[in-house]
DNA sequence: CAGTGGTCTAGACCACAAC
DNA sequence: TTGTGGTCTAGACCACTGG
């Protein structure tokens, strides 16, 4: 057996951790190691595979992640009998968003208010009797349709600056993630009925179904921020895997 | 905040890459490291946290993969401006999804056919001409609830054992992960109006929004599966991150 | 061209969990 | 108790890319 480790300057390409990757994978997908099998220990794998411990470790530890194997300690690796679905989808900004498409991105605020939290808002974001918050409601254009209209509310309690901050040119998410960037995030997905203001700024008639995305905004245990971002008709979140 | 620390009481003196994780997350959200903030190198870094390179390595990889670092070999690593939005949505198995909840898990063949590939599925699935295909509904229930509505297609060309398969008694779901266990997916998620069959099955009113997941499946390029999941009143898919 | 991250290695100790 | 994965370390070479 010729030396294929990592030192030689053989043909034979160094064994890189994604490429034993690729070969377990397949191995799962189709070939010998079907749901259940249980795989061999790391060091008897790595053997096989010539390379190290770790880097076999590594190896069998993204596969892992990628939903494939079920690893514990003295049980061993084993396939699992269904893959972990998990569906991932990216978050991009509105306007990142439509201008991946190659439409023109356009931005209306149609509303925007300083008043007194709702119970159903202080409720759902644990605010404060009497907490004050900004209402803002805009619109996001695709080429001049309407794609999303955009239900915003801020705590002004958390975030004072945005009583006087101006949202008519550009839209408050832009500014938010700007200025508190990394929080705690709760988003859902769901199904609603159109409302008036859908049906007035979005290709909707009343009741129609329409795809909402909800997002609420946590930081430092405070609450920051509750969307509704609702898409006009037909629209769906797609992902592969 | 996710919670990265170990779980258990970790009383080692050694520095742990999620010890390090924790405090390079806290230093990006509420320490001096700010969006933008250009860190310093690995070996400088791991010095100062008085830990290996390798480890400072794994723990600024596994932050990256947060979202919060961006990594470019000589450029350094440098915190990004805003994180990276990615919802990650598990996809249970509805039996298990039901369980969970702590509900009895129960579940009806609503009808089965063998049928010819409409033209739509054709297209959708990129099937021949003349394709056979079975096409079932099944009904899921929580504590005999009807809770989803199974709407499925399965490629009797890629599959001809689901011809002979009995799905009285169990859902084609768990059949299929189990003789196609892994395969690439594309999901969508999609608010839909109520049809005729989703009225008569599940709780809704002719026209009312439904929530919708549909998944197609291929296994080796070959279409295996079209489903369509709706779901009841006022469900809705929700992550935390 | 040179600095930074990307990755590999060999060896070691440890924590968890199955037996 | 013991086997298996989880992780750390020190040192090394390499690949990409900014200056």
């Amino acid at each position: 057996m010729p030396d294929i480790t990592r030192t030689g300057t053989a043909k034979t390409e160094t064994t890189t951790f994604r490429e034993v990757m690729a070969e377990i994978v397949q191995r799962i997908t189709e070939g010998p190691w079907g749901p259940g099998t249980l795989l061999p220990g790391e060091v008897e794998l790595a053997e096989a595979f010539g390379c190290s411990r770790t880097t076999m470790n590594r190896a069998l530890r993204e596969v892992s992640e990628l939903g494939f194997l079920d690893r514990k300690r003295k049980a061993g690796t084993r396939v699992r009998m269904a893959p972990i679905r998990q569906a991932r989808f990216e978050m991009p900004v509105v306007r990142a968003e439509i201008e991946k498409t190659g439409a023109v991105y356009g931005y209306q605020l149609v509303s925007s208010a300083v008043v007194v939290a709702p119970e159903w808002l202080r409720l759902r974001m644990g605010l404060k009797a009497r907490a004050h918050v900004v209402h803002l409601l805009c619109l996001h254009f695709a080429d001049g349709v309407a794609f999303q209209l955009e239900d915003r509310w801020i705590n002004a309690g958390a975030l004072p600056q945005a009583l006087q901050q101006d949202f008519t040119e550009s839209g408050p998410n832009e500014w938010l993630v700007a200025t508190v960037p990394f929080s705690e995030v709760e988003i859902s997905f769901l199904a609603q009925a159109a409302d008036a203001g859908m049906v007035a700024h979005l290709d909707h008639a009343l009741g129609d179904p329409v795809f909402c995305v909800e997002r609420a905004t946590w930081w430092q245990n405070a609450a920051v921020t509750l969307v509704t971002l609702a898409h006009r008709r037909g629209y769906r979140m797609t992902t592969r895997y």
